[in-house]
DNA sequence: TGAATAGTGTCTTTCAGACAATATGGA
DNA sequence: TCCATATTGTCTGAAAGACACTATTCA
């Protein structure tokens, strides 16, 4: 907070001009080292760069195992493989309405899920055989991988993660495989440290199912204890409903709504 | 991993078609509930979607100070105001080249950052006034705030973090200050639980070193003591030299390069 | 009553925070 | 010598891991 000087109104003479020059002469005149200005670089030219696509990577837990939704190829290229719901954004829509599109228009879901997070972006050019095509993909997660995207419009399936890559799992299209890596990869990080999980159970829920919603994802054990502890040290993570639910055998279990945004620091590690 | 079915091959009948009708017929025929397949949704249509452009948030560690390099925009809109170097994706580049060719177009700097990670992607449709553009942005670390932008290409700057947003700050461009705040915070967390420090300064470097690196980008000050027991007992986080270097009076310090890409877990917990 | 699950208490271990003590150079 | 910085050692407190114990319901 020392040394910036008081708004500099330098204007870089002649640069403005240089700018200019050459404009919509084609691609190439946005290339090279002219380094064109506005958010992004955007220099006036309104043609579009490049197809801009989304891909959503839903999560649920279903019979205590961590599922994601899948649908099948009818078409080349990958015809007959699995793919990640995706959609193209189209030029007056934001990410977030093609992500909501690309989900129910394939399954039928009104509300296909509970948060929506950003992933990364996968710009490989050779990704698509057809062309270039640049995908932001989605962390999405829902409460319940019930309805299933069943009925007419059924294309989607939920997938067992864990049979992913293996003889009894889906071929993945396209680089979705290395997608679904890092989606994995980041929701376990993001269980650790924020409060996502209360995104996997329906409200009101129970700690026990709070944590077999964490085991699922995590494919470990915790124990329910220290869980507890941990979860109720948490400022915001859930909020005591006062009532009580009883299923089964056993002793009922408390009931808790999902709490604000927590940050849980330090984070809940995940045991290995 | 047990109750997947073994590579089912439905083929959704009718759907293909369906899919298929309608091509090729404008903006219109790419909406709506119809969702396209391919890598996010593409439908084969090879027209592009939207204006992608790439936002560096690059940052250093000057004079113990955290500062980010912004360059002064020369033409409207937003004239006279600062923005992060950004470049248009081309339709045949990646979006790492694109953001390579925004800081050197600038600033001359020929190797202009250590690391660079993604961010996030704006897309709100009014960002820009002129027409629809969407930024994926980035997350830039360099070990020497110097050479300075200068030079006669100079029209960027390195403005401390602290003063953005005050009275002797830069005014910022667009919905710049969004993407620096996102990114400071962004930088401050993985500081936290990843080796990206090590990028922040030059090797060899001493522990005293990379901890006024943790302490700019904190604004906070750490314990020399447990700092040094954290980052040592950190599998890869640096590795040592061998060697000493005295800097003015005081016991001369150990030498460290850069290690593997470590990870830290438990993270290293900014204090307050 | 016994099984099953929820919740409490407590001991131990690990690790970060604080800080004293020592090491080693330059002024 | 004095000062400044690096490095080591140690004490303490907070929080996680392990696990015994109690609570409450249903079969």
């Amino acid at each position: 907070m020392a040394k910036a000087t008081k708004k500099p109104t330098r204007r870089e003479p002649g640069r403005s001009k240089a700018g200019k020059a050459g404009k919509r002469g084609g691609s190439a005149s946005r290339a090279g080292t002219e380094v064109p200005d506005g958010p992004g670089g955007y220099d006036g030219d309104d043609r579009p760069s490049v197809v801009l696509a989304v891909d959503v990577v839903l999560f649920a837990v279903r019979d205590d195992e961590l599922v994601v939704l899948l649908v099948e190829r009818g078409r080349e290229p990958h015809a007959g493989r699995w793919a990640l719901p995706g959609a193209v954004v189209e030029p007056e829509e934001t990410m977030r309405s093609a992500t909501r599109r690309a989900v129910t228009g394939r399954t039928g879901i009104v509300e296909p899920f509970t948060r929506l997070e950003q992933l990364a972006v996968f710009d490989a050019p050779e990704r698509d055989p057809r062309t270039r095509v640049v995908s932001a993909t989605f962390l999405a997660v829902c409460a319940r991988a019930v309805p299933p995207p069943g009925g007419a419009l059924a294309s989607g399936r939920w997938w067992p993660v864990g049979v992913v890559g293996t003889d009894d799992g889906p071929d993945l299209a396209f680089d979705h495989a290395g997608i679904l890596t890092a989606a994995v990869g980041e929701l376990r990080g993001r269980l650790e440290r924020t409060d996502l999980a209360t995104a996997l159970v329906e409200v009101p829920f129970t700690l026990g199912d709070l944590r077999r919603a964490y085991e699922a994802a995590w494919d470990a054990d915790l124990e329910p204890a220290n869980f507890r502890r941990k979860v109720l040290s948490t400022p915001g993570f859930v909020e005591p409903t006062g009532a009580n639910r009883a299923v089964g055998t056993g002793r009922p279990a408390e009931l808790y709504d999902r709490g604000g945004d927590a940050v849980l620091r330090p984070p809940m590690l995940r045991p290995g």
